[in-house]
DNA sequence: GTGTGTGAAGCGATTCACAGCA
DNA sequence: TGCTGTGAATCGCTTCACACAC
């Protein structure tokens, strides 16, 4: 049940896997990049290359949104940024409230990706009365007793959570109630959310914590891995690294 | 992976599954907060909903790490915080280093979810000039310059990159040069790194496209669910704005 | 009785390898 | 010839269901 499972097998209707869902936005930023040098055609292979995943992946990929390829040529750049963009769903615009106005708040606030990508922030909320009416970002912060006049007035339905931890439940309560149906949440806590509610988190902290898992081990093997491979060396491989990244395992999702 | 391998087989000597890995940061965040209530024992159905997963999915990822519970009781909370913050390698002090010290690397710096899990912020790096000296979160900020020496001073082996995009790779390189060999990225770049280099990556404007997603889609079951489900709170709530054509409509762009 | 630990079944995602088309 | 699109094989994670220990 790790995904969001409204009632419907409504999922197979367009059928695209959460895993694939997960890197359609990692093709775009790379068809993005070549669209601004005006690179008219990419192959499979190059693609994958500047995404980060392997060619087969991407063509598999791409094989669930259709046959937008072209064989013994490539991909249209344009084209696939559009199909792209409209799958995801950027082809509208998305107004987004940040509610914490804290350090992380005012990074997000500040973050120029969202805007470029058809999210727009509608409002930026605070508890403290000290930050109302103060910009940050060019936007007045507003206080939290405005909140579900702002959801409503702007038809809000998604909702960034970067408040500290204590708050994070309450604030998603009321923005559920309100009628958010997407959340972001940055506080370092389990959110509990009703059926149809969607909640993806990003958690610094357990990032670390994967990453020093993985660093303990490294310090574990050194002896180990010094005679066992022989094409180690002091020599630093370059490749591009595939899988950086979290998705998928972490649920994204959460029941009742 | 684009070379066949991401990890090396080493992975096998310990045999943690990284999806297991990814959820243990999660057990032991609801298991502290239980040792802080002093709750002595804990069964896997209440810890499971604590943490946001099934009871059948952590009994089986506790039993990766060995048979630490008791039949018919429970799991000691103590305990299991024990064994769960030495398979993370959380029993020993990681040094970190934050490259690039805007918004987002100010609130990482502020960010109390570090220290108290076995982080600690060995330094502050920004390309700043003016930044230099400034104390951010008690931290004097240093400069770019002054990199390789304090990841050799310091021993550090995890480096966070909050830089623009453009400056991410060059980071990277270096971080990597002067003996780091884990990496937290921030920017929205796809990094490259040698063989037996870590990277995880954390892309707030990924995460919103995903959920723009799942939004999407609710919105056209919308009607569909509407007779179905009689429990939904709030009426249907609409973004304003577009109407995003029922797919199949073929726009501007087009392949030649 | 109660709740853990785990083989086995189920399922989704990745990878392989090649047919098919430009 | 070159590269896409995709069935089939494979891999890894999740879920089931129940034996077993307390």
């Amino acid at each position: 049940m790790a995904t969001g499972r409204t009632h419907r097998p409504a999922t197979r209707s367009r059928g695209i896997p959460e895993a694939t869902v997960a890197r359609l936005p990692l093709y775009l930023r790379a068809l993005t990049a070549l669209s601004e040098r005006s690179v008219p055609t990419v192959s499979s292979e190059e693609l994958a290359a500047a995404a980060g995943v392997n060619s087969a992946k991407l063509r598999k990929d791409f094989s669930y949104l259709g046959s937008y390829g072209t064989r013994g040529v490539g991909y249209d750049v344009e084209y696939l940024v559009y199909q792209i963009s409209r799958e995801l769903g950027l082809t509208q615009d998305w107004p987004v409230v940040i509610v914490g106005i804290g350090n992380l708040g005012a990074a997000l606030a500040n973050y120029g990706g969202f805007a470029s990508r058809g999210f727009r922030v509608a409002a930026l909320i605070d508890a403290d009365p000290a930050m109302a009416g103060k910009p940050v970002a060019g936007i007045p912060v507003q206080h939290t007793d405005e909140l579900e006049r702002i959801i409503e007035d702007n038809g809000v339905s998604i909702g960034v959570i970067a408040t500290p931890a204590g708050a994070a439940q309450q604030v998603c309560d009321r923005l559920v109630a309100a009628g958010v149906t997407s959340i972001l949440n940055f506080a370092p806590t389990v959110l509990t959310v009703p059926d149809g509610v969607d909640v993806r988190k990003v958690d610094l902290s357990i990032e670390l914590q994967i990453l020093a898992f993985h660093e303990q081990r490294k310090a574990g093997e050194e002896s180990a891995a010094a005679a066992a491979d022989g094409a180690a060396a002091p020599a630093a491989r370059r490749t591009p690294s595939t899988d950086q990244g979290p998705d998928g395992d972490v649920p994204a999702v959460m029941p009742a």
